[in-house]
DNA sequence: AAAATTATTTAGATTTGCCTAAAAATAAAT
DNA sequence: ATTTATTTTTAGGCAAATCTAAATAATTTT
């Protein structure tokens, strides 16, 4: 079987977000692709005859194993890319994810395969998510957003929860990435605010918003 | 402006075509793009409005200037990603067209330009065709063709005259590659044949069709 | 120079992916 | 339980790239 790159891209969408939801609308679906449900509709009707998903007239729509299967080679191929692009070609993590949503859909299965073997078996990309083998499993940190860490906590900075240029400027210029070292020292209701330490560094204010577009590991 | 995948494929193989004529037939379009002559025909109307190549009805077609800047980035992307599919992933040097086929089309001039430093900008592919700088300029090699040699010539295999399946296999076989320093020893009028001594091996007789698809300079 | 062959273009359809506008189903509010 | 609002689907069309079959132009042969 082969999948057009808009397949592609329509299972990989759907694929994410089943992850929150367990079932996905044709809405949803739109407002990720940028499309009109209209077109959503058509194109899940055929992706149903292609058996990637299982789909009833307004009940929304989930993966078959199949389709899992395809999305987990698209994230591969995506999270992959990434890595080269960072570590390889010293792209900065905040300018990879555009040329990455190309290069996932180059079909050789053994570039793909090869470029696992050149970067090392990497288990994680720039942004923390993990990156799927070759049998599609990933490993999955157990991991803990910001948000939710009292007063007092040491951890280690192992995702962000979006690729948005913005966040990953804001990151920059806070010197924040994935592997950073950070306590907790206090929170502040009135706006959710957290007052971090990061060694070295006198402690600062961050954001709610930043807060929970970060995402930790326990030390 | 940005381009179509097709129209990208459309623009290589006029370039390539209209090296040895200087002007490119629908019939000859259409035989090495698999297509049928009414679709190139479609195609060089709407590339022409495109300003990317002249056209007149029955009288063939040429890139324009911009055509050619088209043509050569995409020649640039096709023999740079060559280069590294066999040199960094360690792929064979007849396993990589296909998928340098579809690595030529992303889009990002960052991603060419970076690879490019990262290779070392190399000057030439694997099969030994000259690999664009990002002005579009190639070095040209004064290679001849091994046909044309007179015994007692030596010479050093400097580029191959096709990427066929079949002659890269032919020569993978005869242990003949980019670089293989040879001497012709005879040639056979008969059929053309030529006896050919590579440095530790015995002496042996390629073939007219072989000879021609090998490119030689001397040394 | 006329006839036959070959090359090229037009005409009319098809497929894929998308759109807008309108209809139908579901969910929420009164 | 109706009415209202939201979500989703259908209907009908459009643009890109392709195709087959038929028409026209160019070339070659007689
Ligand atoms: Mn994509
Ligand atoms: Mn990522
Ligand atoms: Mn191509
Ligand atoms: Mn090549």
């Amino acid at each position: 079987m082969h999948f057009s790159v808009t397949e592609e891209n329509y299972i990989k969408a759907i694929f994410h977000l089943q992850q929150e939801d367990g079932t996905v609308s044709t809405n949803e679906l739109a407002a990720v692709l940028a499309t009109r449900p209209a077109s959503v509709t058509d194109m899940l009707k055929k992706l149903k005859t292609k058996k990637l998903l299982s789909y009833e007239k307004y009940k929304g729509v989930r993966l078959t194993a199949e389709g899992k299967r395809l999305a987990l080679a698209v994230v591969r191929k995506h999270r992959l890319w990434e890595y080269f692009l960072v570590h390889t070609l010293q792209f900065g993590w905040d300018e990879v994810h555009e040329v990455a949503e190309e290069l996932e859909h180059i079909t050789s299965r053994k570039l793909v395969d090869k470029l696992d073997v050149f970067l090392g078996y990497p288990k994680f990309d720039p942004h923390g998510d993990p990156i799927p083998d070759s049998q599609g499993k990933m490993q999955q940190q157990q991991q803990v957003n910001l948000i939710d860490l009292p007063p007092g906590t040491a951890a280690e900075v192992s995702a962000v929860g979006s690729q948005s240029t913005e966040l990953l400027e804001l990151l920059r210029h806070k010197s924040i990435g994935i592997g950073t070292r950070l306590e907790v020292k206090k929170k502040f209701g009135f706006d959710h605010s957290i007052e971090i330490k990061i060694k070295g560094q006198t402690a600062f204010i961050i954001s709610q918003q930043l807060a929970q577009a970060l995402f930790v590991k326990l030390i």
